[in-house]
DNA sequence: AATATTAATCGTAATATTGCAATATATAAA
DNA sequence: TTTATATATTGCAATATTACGATTAATATT
C-alpha cells in the first residue's frame, strides 16, 4: 500500500500528522532553520548551504510551501524565501497541543 | 532513492526529523491520543479503536517503541501499552524548541 | 495435552518518498 | 536578440512506507 487510510481519522489527527510529515525530513529541518535565522533566503543560498543538487531543495521548498509554511518571493531571476509567520503560528498551536498532553501519573500498567 | 542523506545534517536536524517522523501518520496519533487518554491500554483496545488491522496496529506499535516514546507491558496474553512519559519530555524539549522559534519581524524579503 | 486467546513476525502488493540528470521557463544582461 | 543566471518541472531509479493475510509464538484455560 504506502497510503495512509486517512478517513478512518480525525481531522486534527490528519492535520497533525501532515504538519509531521514535513518536518520529517532532515533538509527541511535545515531550511526552516536556516529561514528563521536569517529571515529570508534566496533558492541557491540553500543550494549552497545544504548539500543537495537544486532539483532537490526545489521539491523540499515546495513541500513546505504547499502546506503554507513559507512564502516565495520572485526577485527577479531569484526566488526568495521566508517562513509564513501567520500559517507557522497555528501549526505551532496545533502541534504544541499535541505534544504537551497532561503526562500520566504511572508510568505503565 | 527514498533515502535520506542524514550524513549532511545535524544531529539535532536528524533528531527533530526522527521523532517528527513518527507523528507523520495518523494512526501513531491516535494511538499515542489514546494512551494519553486513559494511562495505559491493551493492543487489542487499539485494533478496536482504530479500524485497521492487528498486524497494522503491531506495526505501528514497534514503531513508537523503537523510539522509546511508549512502553510496552506483557500481561499473559496481551500487552499493555503506554507513555514513556521521561523519553516523552525530553522529546518534547527538542520539538518545542524547534517549532517555538522566534518569528522573523517582517513577512518576507 | 489440547484448545483458545493475544500479539508479533513474515511475506508481499500497492503506493510514496528521495534524489538527481536533463530539460524547460523566466528574467537579466550584453 | 543572443547569452547568462536562477529556479521549476519532468522522468526515472532506488528505497521506504503502509496495509494485511497467513503464520508463528507465547501464555491461559479446559
Amino acid at each position: 500500500m504506502g497510503l495512509a487510510k486517512t478517513e478512518m481519522f480525525t481531522d486534527l489527527q490528519n492535520e497533525i500528522a501532515l504538519y509531521a510529515k514535513v518536518f520529517g525530513h532532515p533538509a527541511r529541518v535545515a531550511i526552516l532553520q536556516k529561514l528563521f535565522a536569517i529571515d529570508a533566503c534566496y533558492c541557491g543560498d540553500l543550494v549552497n548551504e545544504i548539500g543537495l543538487a537544486q532539483p532537490t531543495i526545489s521539491q523540499h521548498l515546495k513541500e513546505l510551501k504547499h502546506l503554507g509554511l513559507i512564502k516565495g518571493n520572485v526577485e527577479g531571476t531569484s526566488v526568495c524565501y521566508c517562513i509564513n509567520t501567520e500559517k507557522w503560528t497555528k501549526m505551532k498551536e496545533v502541534m504544541i497541543q499535541f505534544l504537551d498532553q497532561d503526562i500520566p501519573k504511572a508510568d505503565c500498567c
